[in-house]
DNA sequence: CCCTTAAGATACCGTGAGTATCTTATTGAT
DNA sequence: ATCAATAAGATACTCACGGTATCTTAAGGG
């Protein structure tokens, strides 16, 4: 199995080639036939060195979702509330995309007796976003003059994220019409905007 | 275990006493403790019992929960599209805490591979009270004149339900002040609506 | 009263998480 | 260059649990 690498890795190199497994791992058999054994397998290595390095499986998951999906450093100003607040949506629906359905709800679940690390993952994948919506969408609407800052509430900042995750974790996708009416039925319309005429919303 | 039971249950009162037994167990050891084999021993019987009538761990529990959350008659005129929304939404917040949040991210999450019986738990869960937003809320609204016909859209239908369910998702919870601040700061204001004078909206 | 049905007990298989143990390659220090 | 400490990798194990096979025996209907 390892004859064409008679190399025998360490440290970061070998952390690196087993957070690729896990990740090959999940796209190719999915989180429900993820196993140690086969993570070890693909990454040319052995159970114990997972295990050395991780306490669980549910860690090494966090971690390798940590290291493939990274924080994010600004978001460009899109010229509107709308534009901004759609390309804030598009980040949550590439990361969500990426790491898949069945992964996210099986570490959730898995943390049902134990919630550590839920935190992580879930700051990983939405919390950090909230941020954005806070410090760049909604700073930047109120010094465009479309909308005032007692209309940045923490139920309205992170409406289209909520609304957005949910139906991914239901569906298991998000198309871009979803974003769409999300922002243009749901989102603008309780902040007391219409958006631009043109724009389809669904029915 | 049975001494004191000499009797052998048959049909539907063994059925009965295993669904019960699923319940307790639930609440007990909670549903990433739980075994068949668990339920078999609190039920008093053993695995091959339940799997007679049930193919697997999974059509179990969906089964038990279809048992525990009998569908819905009716919902009482509240007299207001809010007092109307809120009622629906503490029948959901009712029914998420009963069955609790690992086990229904456990089920969702061991659809993943085989998504069969998904729909039967998400409707028990929610689906049916969408019936009840479109066919009571909605429609008393619009007779009152609160909203136009037109503003029955699918996404607004299902905004207040869908707040709710990611929230609890997230936190296991989903207090009165949440539902409220999803009504006052969400729904109604997406409905170009305005709660009435008095009632507090969370900032 | 007997015969069919199914409950309950028990033992089993397969799989996968996590661990213990041992050998051996790598690396850094001398 | 050599050697000791470290950690990689292989292997074999335990344990828990989902699911199955087999057998005995109680229930209940005719």
């Amino acid at each position: 199995m390892t004859a064409d690498t008679p190399t025998r890795r360490r440290g970061k190199a070998l952390e690196q080639a087993i957070y690729q497994a896990v990740w090959d791992e999940l796209q190719e058999v999915g989180f429900p036939k993820l196993t140690m054994e086969g993570i070890a397998r693909r990454a040319g290595t052995s159970k114990p060195v997972l295990y050395r390095r991780w306490p669980n499986r549910k860690s090494l998951m966090i971690a390798t979702i940590h290291h493939f999906l990274p924080g994010l450093r600004s978001l460009p100003d899109g010229g509107s509330l709308r534009a901004d607040a759609l390309a804030v949506l598009r980040i949550l629906r590439e990361r969500l995309l990426d790491v898949g359905r069945a992964t996210i709800l099986g570490i959730l679940m898995e943390s049902a007796d134990d919630p550590r690390g839920d935190d992580e993952l879930l700051s990983a994948l939405v919390d950090y976003l909230k941020e954005f919506m806070e410090k760049s969408v909604f700073l930047r609407a109120v010094e465009r003059g479309e909308i005032v800052p007692e209309q940045v509430t923490g139920r309205l900042l992170t409406l289209p994220l909520d609304l957005a995750r949910i139906e991914f974790f239901i569906t298991g996708d998000l198309p871009e019409r979803s974003l769409e009416e999300i922002v243009d039925v749901a989102f603008l319309p309780a902040l007391g905007l219409r958006p631009p005429h043109g724009t389809r919303t669904a029915g």
